[in-house]
DNA sequence: CTCCGCACTGAGCGACCGCTTACACTCTAG
DNA sequence: CTAGAGTGTAAGCGGTCGCTCAGTGCGGAG
């Protein structure tokens, strides 16, 4: 727990406020935010109701702090494969492969990240809808280069960007630790759909 | 109000029933069933709180009432396909075109049916959970047709299923009357997406 | 006309919600 | 040793929730 809250949130302090986020995380993915009490999230972190405002000052404060952090990391992901290669097929081949393997890997992390969004009071949603544009811009800019260089075939290039992060955002939903593929693999192996459905030889 | 909520559930009576369809399904794609209360749905069908207890016996109730309707169209739309051409391809091409405007087209249903799934009673939710599997094997069947005729190239049906799945399923969750594409326009793009994926020449 | 059954309402019950307060304990600095 | 900041708890407040119930208005049968 306190391994993975750490590897989750390094720099989170002090060890109780990840070990509230950890709580959050997994009270929120199981029955969603509005059915998930302030008494959950402290008894799954072993505490009082009450400690839960030593760290946050609300319930939708810590939503924040892990939806905010989660749309960071994804953020991160994809511009670390934009720097790492060029190229649009290698690109978004990778894109594909780290993105999905993520919301496998995290997936209880990536389903709070994607499905509780509305949850958040509005000046807080404005932030993380910030960050999705972002991304949704970053996947647009490699398609439009892909279909100038000619190495993508597609109708709409607002739709083929919408369609590849569906793919790789819906595996939050359905990925489980009982799912056959590994995360790795299932990334490589939807990066090989993504490359056809793009049109890419 | 009355017109679509006469569409959509044709054979719910009395009518006032189907205002309060309406009025929950309303309710609980904006706010999400949690943080949708009995005065939200009441209010907006225009009537008291207590009136939706004449028609149902609690608020789970109303969702299920939804969610089972909302899936018995989805898996009769894809038994439908299935009844009116042969052959994977066309199945495949038809099935998703369907499949998607009708996510488009009807995607505050869509949004409930299939983002408040888990909100459901266990027993309410294994009814629906019984019409996903069967949606699901129906997919999975047509590609598996593919794979063995040879119109199809994919690495794992399980996986490409899901894929299919997931693409049509997500269109619920970003489309709105302001999309620049109409639901049919937009399903057309997706079949072709859907079985360039596929791997169909 | 009376009477009954049904759809619906106003008022409100008991439970539980997010959050606050008053207080206790444990460090560390001076 | 003391002072104070930081971290935690037990108790509970005000408000809202899902749902109930006694009663009202109304349309149709006799």
């Amino acid at each position: 727990m306190t391994t993975l809250s750490a590897d989750l949130w390094p720099d989170v302090q002090p060890e109780t406020a990840r070990r509230l986020m950890l709580a959050g995380v997994e009270s929120f993915a199981e029955r969603g935010y509005h059915a998930t009490t302030t008494r959950d999230i402290a008894g799954a972190a072993g505490m009082s109701p009450a400690a839960l405002y030593v760290h946050f000052p609300s319930k939708a404060a810590l939503l924040f702090a892990i939806s905010r952090n989660g749309h960071e990391q994804t953020l991160a992901l994809v511009e670390d494969v934009l720097g790492r290669v060029t190229g649009p097929v290698e690109r978004m081949r990778l894109l594909v492969e780290d993105f999905v393997a993520w919301h496998a890997r995290r997936h209880t992390v990536a389903r709070v990240v994607q499905y509780e969004l509305n949850a958040l009071p509005e000046k807080e949603y404005q932030v993380v809808a910030q960050l999705r544009r972002k991304i949704e811009q970053r996947v647009r800019e490699v398609i439009a280069d892909g279909v100038e260089s000619g190495a993508f075939t597609v109708g709409d290039v607002g739709i083929a960007a919408r369609a590849v992060l569906s793919l790789g955002v819906d595996v939050a939903r359905w990925y489980s630790e009982r799912t056959r593929q590994t995360p790795t693999e299932l990334g490589k192996e939807y990066g090989e759909l993504v490359l056809r459905m793009l049109g890419a030889s």
